[in-house]
RNA sequence: GCCCGGAUAGCUCAGUUGGUAGAGCAGAGGAUUGAAAAUCCUCGUGUCGGCGGUUCGAUUCCGUCUCCGGGCA
């Protein structure tokens, strides 16, 4: 960027006590420019960022997820990556406790909080919260797993709907994942998902100024040109030597949320004579092609929203105005 | 040059014993409360390669041309 602009230097977190502090939210679909905004802002506001990206969080895992490289890191520090081993897995709940955790420690030091990522329900559960619900049971899920594989989806669904008709309703029959979780919640608690979020305290909004920002590329063409040709770097940074790392150590396998990640699952099936290259390559293109279309899906109805394009002239200069006036 | 096999949705292909066609993938839209880069739902008109012929009617049968495979020279 050959800016001529004036670097525009905003006051640090304000100790007149009256003011409300403020949190800036930066999302997007995956490869539409977050991380380059977030670093620049960091440059040029009094702000520290927390990353909202639930692969990021994996250690080890780096190319594929498009971490920021060490050198960008040392620039700009990330909190919450690198925070779980690939055989580890995370929540929603928990990040919702980590991230207000963070929060509290860069206000405290008299910063703004930066939270940049694509993991749209983390962003939700930051800002809507969640219902108080039993955290997952991995034996509890084994059981209804194994229901699921001898009597059928259906049958989980009809046991669903004897017991919480509500859920049912709304929790497809072909939907394993929150039947499981439904009927999980019933068994652990012995409460129903729907008398669970009948309590959740809907007015328990955050203490703090929010600016919500979307980095949107105006033509999806343009997102899919980056996609491909940001997995083609991927490739000649060495992922397959990444995911082979993972591979070789024997405790990982596809069904863990690490190896579903976008371009790790597709890589994995390669490593294992499942798939071809070419075949490969293709297939991780097109899961990510998909990720960001559910991550636009999330942001075209999302309230409050602020959409800055990259592509326009003075991008990062009106972004810091948007922080100007709404936060610092 | 000759012989054989192809040519149908963006891609891979199925199919119509002659009544103008449908799957998977891709793509688009949607949902989303402790797995979320996950999981799930909805959406299918395209000179059926070109030109002729037979037929009431051809994407289907016949001829011919073009292109793509494979084989023989």
């Amino acid at each position: 960027m050959s800016s001529v602009e004036k670097t525009i230097v905003l006051p640090s977190g304000s100790d007149a006590a009256d003011e409300v502090p403020g949190i800036v939210c930066l999302m997007g679909a995956t490869a539409s420019g977050k991380t380059d905004l977030a670093v620049a802002l960091v440059e040029q506001a009094n702000c520290e960022i927390i990353s909202v990206d639930s692969a990021l969080i994996y250690r080890g895992m780096d190319i594929g997820t498009a971490k920021p490289d060490a050198e960008t890191l040392a620039r700009a520090p990330h909190r919450l990556i690198d925070i779980r081993d690939p055989s580890e897995a995370y929540s929603a709940a928990e990040f919702r406790r980590d991230v207000l955790q963070q929060i509290a420690e860069i206000q405290a030091a008299g910063r703004t909080p930066l939270l940049v990522g694509g993991t749209m329900l983390y962003f939700k559960a930051l800002l809507e919260g969640l219902a108080e619900l039993p955290p997952s049971d991995p034996v509890v899920r084994e059981k209804l797993l194994l229901d699921a594989q001898r009597q059928g989806l259906e049958s989980l669904h009809r046991r669903l709907a004897a017991v919480d008709p509500v859920s049912a309703q709304r929790i497809h029959p072909n939907d394993p994942q929150r039947l499981q979780r439904a009927l999980e919640v019933y068994e652990v608690s012995g409460y129903t998902l729907t008398e669970l979020w009948e309590r959740q305290r809907r007015d328990a909004r955050l203490p703090f100024k929010t600016l919500q920002l979307s980095v949107e590329l105006r033509d999806r063409a343009v997102l899919h040109a980056r996609i491909a040709e940001r997995f083609e770097q991927m490739l000649e940074l060495g992922f397959e030597a990444e995911v082979r790392a993972l591979y070789e150590r024997g405790d990982l396998h596809p069904d863990l949320p690490s190896i579903r990640c976008v371009g790790y699952r597709q890589m994995w099936e390669y490593l294992a004579g499942d798939v071809s290259r070419d075949r490969m390559i293709e297939r991780s293109i097109v899961a990510t092609r998909q990720l960001a279309k559910r991550q636009l899906t999330w942001l075209r109805s999302w309230p409050e929203l602020h959409r800055v394009d990259p592509q326009e002239r003075n991008f990062i200069g009106n972004v810091l105005k948007l922080l100007g006036e709404h936060i610092i």
